[in-house]
DNA sequence: CGATTTTAGATGCAGACGCATGTATGTGGT
DNA sequence: ACCACATACATGCGTCTGCATCTAAAATCG
């Protein structure tokens, strides 16, 4: 088993922060607009995407890479919010079908600006298309069978 | 102001799933071992790397982009833990240093084999040197002044 | 020196998370 | 039909986080 390299550090390093810090930046800003966290703003786009079908909340815990409790207590909070709403499965007496309401609409599109804003503030301008392209497969290559 | 690429929410994507889902998996496998978060981590190090002299709370969050109250806590806990140890300083009677304890050492020295794992499974077995550079090299100029 | 401002660090509170478990429904085997 | 097991989702408990605020000790300035 040889060592680690030094790139290998200075990638993760790098990585790391640079995850951090721009999710940090999103949060602060979407913050100080008055607006939800982050991770409701995927929740929505899945959400919305998922209609007028609906989603199951372990599906979409799945694709938000969510443990299930903690999509079940996101969409409690959003339900409150009443960004969404959840109707009873009549197929399976178990489950939720989960829908985006007007108001979910609205919210995503008020915190969509923010969030762009932060991405082109910090990847857009900072890296050439090439760079960005490259950046992508990276971490395309890294997520194969993890 | 132009639109943001499809290149860059591609890049953005897969450096916060990347980012994420890596940090769950070392999360995953020190608690498997009985190890603490993450997080200790590289407070241990850093603290360690200050020895001899000792580190203050504050220098300290600012390296590992800790916000105030947090550096505070952690360091509570670290020193409950006994990994750590607060000297009060003489020469500014509001602070401390920060010093690490044998058994903080030893920590350090039994996390780092479940850390380098993972990050040799992550990325050193996905991603050749050459790529490994360039992760590093791009994830460096996203930090700059930033 | 005395008054004001700045800095280091701690902490109460409310909300969020991880873990384990609970409840209810579905599924498969005999 | 029955029983064992699996799946979908919720939740109690303890820990951690963010925010705001507090205390105490410099530092700055008239």
């Amino acid at each position: 088993m040889t060592d680690l390299y030094a790139e290998t550090i200075a990638a993760w390093t790098g990585l790391a922060a640079v995850g951090r810090s721009l999710v940090e930046e999103i949060e602060r800003d979407l913050k100080a607009a008055d607006l939800p966290p982050l991770g409701w703003y995927d929740a929505l786009l899945e959400i919305e995407r998922a209609a007028p079908d609906g989603v199951r909340p372990h599906d979409l815990g799945a694709r938000l890479l969510l443990p299930q409790y903690g999509a079940s207590r996101l969409l409690d909070r959003m339900v409150r919010a009443e960004l969404i709403v959840k109707k009873t499965c009549y197929t399976d007496g178990r489950g939720q079908w989960i829908f985006i309401t007007e108001q979910g609409r609205k919210m995503r599109q008020r915190m969509w600006p923010v969030y762009e804003a932060a991405l082109r503030r910090n990847l857009q301008e900072r890296l050439s298309v090439s760079e960005l392209e490259s950046l992508a497969a990276l971490t395309k290559k890294l997520r194969a069978t993890t």
